[in-house]
DNA sequence: GTAGATCTACTAATCATTTAGTAGTATTAT
DNA sequence: ATAATACTACTAAATGATTAGTAGATCTAC
């Protein structure tokens, strides 16, 4: 299954996401001026079904649509690829170059250490 | 500025961080097989230099071409907009988030713990 | 200096993505 | 039951990305 979404794709799911599930007009709804026309949108939903990222079901006279794909799982995805592509692999210098180029607060890198103290700390009672 | 790329810009890309500079020809030869034509990659350089990601220098009868931008500037804005777009800008959620789903090494926690213990106690000290 | 090779600039063909129109069907309001 | 409304399926136009050809200039080897 591909994971990868076009633009165009990826702001229908993320409206979708928002929702947790629609009619075609709800998520027209959800985009800024100008919004695209009705058309535009059911096309990109029925792209993004035949992806496997959306089902719907028949609701009244037409079809309301929910996420298939979780957006977690969407963007694990794009991080799993950007970590490969470009951190030979390691999360750890994901981070640390990311942190090098962006001067995080003090406060945001103390609750990441917490957060993984925690998470080892919890490894180790297995 | 633009930091975008599409694939193909970003695949030439990738070849000339690796390199540090080199003529089309040096660039073609980074490419697996099968490799593209002269021209492709010729065109592919001239839109990365109207973009500002490469620089390019007479040498000898052609020219030579550097990166512009730094790759680690180029992964730190991917970086900004997932951060912005699919985690409330909190560099910590994108962490923890996928920590959930990936299942790190215990080294790799340790080591990713060491880092901020280290970059945390330096920023005391000033 | 002429043939062959190699380069750039320009152009064009192809393919993917994005956007939306049209026709036909169902639904709703009068 | 007819007119207006709203939907889907299908199609197509417009735009963007990708790939590469052609013409003309320049260099290289004989």
């Amino acid at each position: 299954m591909d994971l990868e979404l076009t633009k165009a794709e990826e702001r229908a799911m993320k409206i979708l996401w928002k929702l947790k599930k629609g009619v075609v007009r709800d998520i027209i709804n959800g985009y800024d001026e100008p919004k695209p026309a009705y058309t535009t949108v059911a096309t990109i939903l029925k792209i993004l079904e035949k992806k496997g990222f959306v089902t719907r079901k028949p609701i009244a006279n037409s079809f309301e649509y929910r996420p298939l794909v979780k957006k977690s799982d969407y963007t694990s995805g794009i991080m799993k690829s950007l970590v490969k592509n470009y951190f030979s692999n390691s999360f750890k210098n994901l981070i640390s170059d990311f942190s090098k180029n962006e001067n995080l607060s003090t406060e945001e890198m103390e609750s990441i250490l917490e957060y993984f103290k925690k998470k080892l700390s919890e490894k180790n009672k297995k």
